[in-house]
DNA sequence: GTGAAAGCGCTAACAG
DNA sequence: CTGTTAGCGCTTTCAC
């Protein structure tokens, strides 16, 4: 284990100051001569500069971090791939942790990144708005991914509205209407979405259109914009015993879903919210004897690779979730200042064989 | 953004000096009334030691690096939240990279965590063992999970065994048999794996106890250990034309699976070497309208949430992705001094509905 | 038990 | 265009 080559070491072995050194390998001015002869000298010494020196001394750490609630969740996986791709390209490390969706050791994860100095993060969010203060405050540049930070449900009146009411996100369809045009206004934090409204919207009519009626949707925390465009879609007087949601984790999800078909046998079609949901629809219909699609429509949010071995194959939102992570992973790297921009990726309705005309 | 207090702001408001600071923040020696006015004061601050300065100083950064092929294989996304939560559970950081099996990108990868000073690592290896040298030399601490660096193959002969040469492993059953008694030999690097070899055994068996004759074999690159578990399964007289490797991509592994099929009709039984070989020959199966397991049976390597969702579920060699990824963080952090230990978890066969009796 | 001082490797002024 | 210098925040001898 021999150590390291420092720049010290170059700057003497090429005859030149250190910082000719460095400014040489970061590009800087120098002549062609001596910049030949440090690139020479650095190679001979297979010199690698360190990024220690460098991030005590810019007081921050390169890179970014990145956070999300479970990766055995594919769409989280993709996502995560699209970002360590971009990142690659960059040559930058990513720090990642993985929150369980649990507010608390999301907000740990944060107090490590900050120690870390990563001051770049990109972040599917499970703690609300305001446990998100500390971080922005601390100047970090962060984008949020496939959902915004849930914003604390202002009080509570109405016991039903109350029950989802910390699911009710930011750029929801609340009081003062959006200005009229865009089907969503652009959030005020820095992200990047999949058009969750639409997608809702295009499954609930390609379910309507199949001749379903009672159409019942399964969520997850943080599907508080799915609930929302569901709601619109489905229109003013919404079955409110037909909209249930799990934890997060499988097997809440799985209880979630065999207690609807239980509770509510006369419900055709289910709308899940996401690829554990879809999983767990699945296995409880089949536990309980429902056949897809015959007994039972079925229309997933996420497309996964599992998504065609199941029989019959499921139809569903594809959301594109490694060019999510790819575009969330450039704004952050982009962001020079500070407040990165957002974006806004289409979903698309991929017909495949879990949905079939009401009985 | 304002800025983040330094041990020095702490050190005079509390009237020490900064080595106190460090001394009480890292558990050292100091008189109880200094401790705990240091303490207050860092607590008044909201002073969080800077890793960055740390780091510097003892040169190193803390936490690990983790190197996986893949984060949509779901059983690296298993490895990875176990080594994730370890980590946490230490509050150290994980720098994580996706080599897509790619020797290339592998060394790459390690050579932005040398930068970094990253001297803890844990790879699911994907070049040869030559590759790896380099880190080891720099003084990096690594455990390689789920496989063990290929060895180069050391010169071509049989053309057909030539053809699998580059996948043949370290502890392979080569020319020096093992010493008896036990059925693998601890190998020569540290690493965290699951008894691949008495896994592959118990569904070689399961199969021929089922009747089965002509059982292949469904590889991607770093399966070498499953393949020659395989070979030794079956027995001497291997028809090598039921041995097939994908390179490692869905697409690749569809192939694989549809060729063989194609090829070799004849065959009754396939055990796909990880989920997604498994996930492919489902695919492939159902493509040439072969049955499962009417017409041929399946039993994939790696138990995955998707397994249970298939019709017919799929029989499954479950290997504990999760406590893998666990331990070797366990390992990785522990190895004080420099190499870790080497730990080999049990492998076990969960039989559901993808396998029956020969036709 | 505690403080002063010396850097870790690098970049960014600032002179020459 | 290039060298010298001053730290970034922290740990760690080394005296006191």
């Amino acid at each position: 284990m021999e150590k390291r080559a420092t720049i010290k070491d170059v700057a003497e072995a090429a005859g030149v100051g250190v910082a000719t050194v460095s400014r040489v390998l970061s590009g800087g001015s120098a002549s062609p001569q001596t910049r030949e002869r440090v690139l020479t000298v650095a190679a001979q010494l297979d010199y690698r500069p360190s990024a220690l020196g460098r991030n005590l001394r810019q007081r921050r750490t390169g890179g970014m971090g990145l956070l999300v609630p479970d990766l055995t969740d594919t769409f989280y996986a993709q996502l995560a791939e699209g970002v360590l791709a971009c990142a690659r390209s960059a040559g930058e490390p990513v720090v990642l942790g993985s929150t369980a969706g649990d507010p608390e050791q999301e907000a740990e994860l944060i107090g490590m990144l900050l120690e870390q100095s990563v001051d770049r993060l990109i972040a599917v969010p499970s703690g609300e708005e305001d446990s998100w203060a500390p971080a922005l405050r601390a100047g970090m540049t962060v984008v949020f991914a496939d959902r915004l930070p849930a914003r604390p449900a202002p009080e509570e009146e109405d016991p039903a509205a109350a029950a989802v009411g910390d699911l009710m996100l930011l750029d929801g369809i609340a009081a003062p209407p959006p200005a009229p045009g865009r089907s969503a206004e652009p959030p005020a934090l820095p992200s990047v979405l999949a058009d969750d409204r639409a997608g809702i919207r295009t499954a609930v009519r390609y379910l309507r259109g199949l001749g379903h009626r009672r159409i019942a949707f399964l969520g997850g925390p943080g599907h508080g914009r799915r609930v929302s465009a569901f709601r619109e879609a489905v229109g003013s007087p919404v079955d409110e015993e037909l909209v249930v949601f799990g934890t997060g984790s499988r097997d809440s999800a799985y209880a979630a879903a065999s207690g609807l078909f239980q509770s509510r046998p006369d419900l055709s079609a289910v709308v899940a919210a996401g690829n554990v949901l879809g999983e767990a629809a699945v296995l409880a219909a089949r536990e309980l004897d429902l056949r897809v699609p015959r007994d039972v429509s079925l229309v997933m949010y996420d497309d996964v690779p599992w998504a065609e071995l199941c029989s019959p194959p499921l139809t569903v939102i594809a959301q594109p979730g490694r060019d999510m992570g790819y575009r969330a992973a450039e704004l952050v790297l982009r962001s020079g200042g500070r407040r990165a921009r957002s974006v806004m990726l289409p979903t698309e309705l991929i017909v495949r064989g879990s949905c079939g005309p009401r009985r």
